[in-house]
DNA sequence: CTGTATCCATGATGATACTG
DNA sequence: CAGTATCATCATGGATACAG
């Protein structure tokens, strides 16, 4: 028979909310890009050049999927040869104290797992 | 010839620890899982019941990446048939916070895009 | 009950080439 | 420069069956 199921007094779990987030957080670059575009506004270009891994395509897929969910707005410049500018809106602005407290979360981590493999390594 | 690149005024994003951290929240459910593990001990197949759309390969994948990462401890009932209970590690339970930030900025973000969908339904 | 192994479908990404 | 189209690749998740 086995334990029975003991009943989750875990309150509602933020499931939808939090899904919602980490998927315009997906992939392995959006966080970047926001955090990019956390100072001034910045082109397409400045972006590729700040992610030189990024490909063009993951980049502006992106930069629509945060455009669509209101985090992003894209400008463009009357210049030649045409040049777009993306900044975040007041939105957007809300993630990085989220981004900054799993970054700091992530220091953490770091730091205990280089403590670990020291201990490993001693042992 | 177009603007030249203008220097990123953003300083060294957080990028390591970042994705450290997002990394371990990676797929669809180890935020889930971490949330589920944020109250009690949960054994194996209390945390399957709790999400009931995650399949048992997935589930041990993510509890063994949080425990080799410190965040999860495993420890084996001995009952019978056997069975193990998971739990948060201190390390663990400073996600909590950062998770929890994420969630309140996604209730935001599902808020201002429900009205979003109201102005454009109106127009 | 607690997992693990296998097979398969899907989605995300990079590279490249090309348009406006 | 900005952005898209296409193709190939790889990682992840689900389903199922099975082992301890």
């Amino acid at each position: 028979m086995g334990l029975p199921l003991r009943k989750s007094k875990v309150c509602p779990p933020p499931t939808c909310p939090l899904s919602e987030v980490l998927g315009l957080l997906r992939g392995a670059w959006a966080p970047n890009v926001i955090w990019q575009l956390s100072g001034e506004p910045r082109r397409f270009g400045e972006l590729r050049h700040d992610m030189p891994k990024i490909s063009a395509r993951v980049l502006s897929a992106r930069l629509r999927e945060l455009e669509t969910r209101g985090l992003v707005t894209r400008r463009v410049l009357d210049t030649s040869p045409p040049s777009a500018e993306y900044s975040l809106t007041s939105l957007g602005r809300e993630l990085l104290p989220a981004i900054d407290a799993l970054a700091c979360v992530g220091r953490k981590l770091i730091e205990e797992w280089e403590m670990h493999q020291r201990k490993v390594a001693l042992s």
